[in-house]
RNA sequence: CGCGGGGUGGAGCAGCCUGGUAGCUCGUCGGGCUCAUAACCCGAAGGUCGUGUGGUUCAAAUCCCGCCCCCGCAA
């Protein structure tokens, strides 16, 4: 089948890969022009960019898609059908309309919760066991299309964005592998999705603060959902920045503390939130790389008593 | 030329401003105490202080210059 491509990140980077080493015929690839990225600003290609080039494969970075703009494009790859996974952009309804099989999409979530932008890291922040991946048929809205499969994964306490982002890569591959073979078939269904619908909000750095005065599961599906990016941070005494990669949550008590409050520094950094004691144990310090939390503690930079997710 | 931090025994840091004895918290090894221990006590090993065999100086981890590498922020 004639597919072309669209997408920019990573996870669509190994979309693109499955569907490429599955062998069907990518006549295309679109994605975001290169951004200067970095530390230095150094113009960097996009993760599907790389790859597609790598293969072989036509690689196309149009500025805008609206007002007809990649029109000329299409009539000359004449794909039959258009996969969309994490591109970036708004498709105008040419697009949308153009292949015989439409657009599909793979989203990281089970539609019709979960639409946006970042439905990964809010599933795990809100303390979902479950999450999936919805391949659907694109449509004018955002994430509104009809659903054509749904792949589901669990979401383990011990999960962290990063382990459930790799869950739902390889669920997002099988679904895109399965949609496909179902057009060959002929044997794709539609189902409208219902009104139940929730938005996962883009993450901002507000969502990335710790003040520990929640509870120690928020704190803690807080710490894991943003884990390894962008992190979760908090301020330390002296109004540093201090990032927490992962923490565990303890049965410790600690009576008369209050939250944000270093209770006790024994091989980790346990903080007092709302209702319990949650052990921080990677830490990155501002400046710094990630190191344990024994490591940061012999570094002698917090001490008994300090507190922590003070706003300034 | 986006902003900034850093390279000091195995780890994390201090020392640099105000040049002149290698420091702290751990780890490791040996010994002791203890019913026992990740606890405590005693002792030991281990460092060309990123690099140039650079400059200044009687003397450089420390001041000046070049180079390499690592990291945080912002996008």
């Amino acid at each position: 089948m004639r597919i072309l491509f669209m997408g920019t990140p990573d996870f669509a980077m190994l979309s693109l890969k499955a569907i490429y080493e599955s062998g069907e015929e990518i006549v295309g690839v679109i994605t975001t022009p290169d951004k200067a990225k970095g530390r230095g600003m150094v113009l960097t290609p996009s993760p599907v960019k790389k790859y597609a080039l790598e293969m072989g494969l036509d690689v196309y970075q149009p500025q805008t898609l609206r007002d007809g703009a990649i029109l000329p494009l299409l009539e000359e790859l004449k794909p039959e059908l258009i996969v969309v996974v994490a591109y970036g952009k708004i498709l105008p309804e040419y697009v949308l309309s153009y292949a015989k099989h439409g657009c599909i999409n793979a989203h990281a979530s089970i539609l019709p919760k979960y639409r946006g932008a970042a439905p990964i890291q809010r599933a795990i922040i809100d303390g979902e066991t479950e999450t999936g991946v919805s391949v659907m048929r694109m449509d004018a809205g955002l994430d509104t299309g009809d659903v054509i499969l749904t792949e589901k994964i669990d979401i383990l306490p011990s999960d962290n964005f990063e382990t459930v982002h790799d869950k739902l890569v390889i669920a997002s591959c099988e679904g895109l592998l399965k949609t496909i073979a179902l057009f060959k078939e002929g044997k794709a269904t539609y189902t409208r999705q219902g009104d139940d619908f929730t938005y996962a909000e883009k993450i901002t750095k507000d969502d990335c603060f710790v003040d520990f005065s929640k509870s120690l599961l928020s704190t803690h599906n807080q710490i894991r959902g943003l884990s390894p990016i962008p992190l979760a941070f908090t301020k330390m005494a002296d109004g540093k920045i201090l990032k927490i990669v992962s923490a565990h949550t303890t049965d410790k008590s600690a009576p008369g503390a209050q939250t944000g409050e270093v209770v006790s520094l024994d091989g980790a950094i346990c903080v007092k939130c709302a209702d319990g004691v949650i052990a921080l144990d990677i830490v990155v310090p501002e400046g710094k790389g990630r190191m344990s939390a024994r490591d940061f503690i012999n570094g002698r930079k917090i001490s008994l008593g300090d507190i922590l997710g003070k706003r300034s």
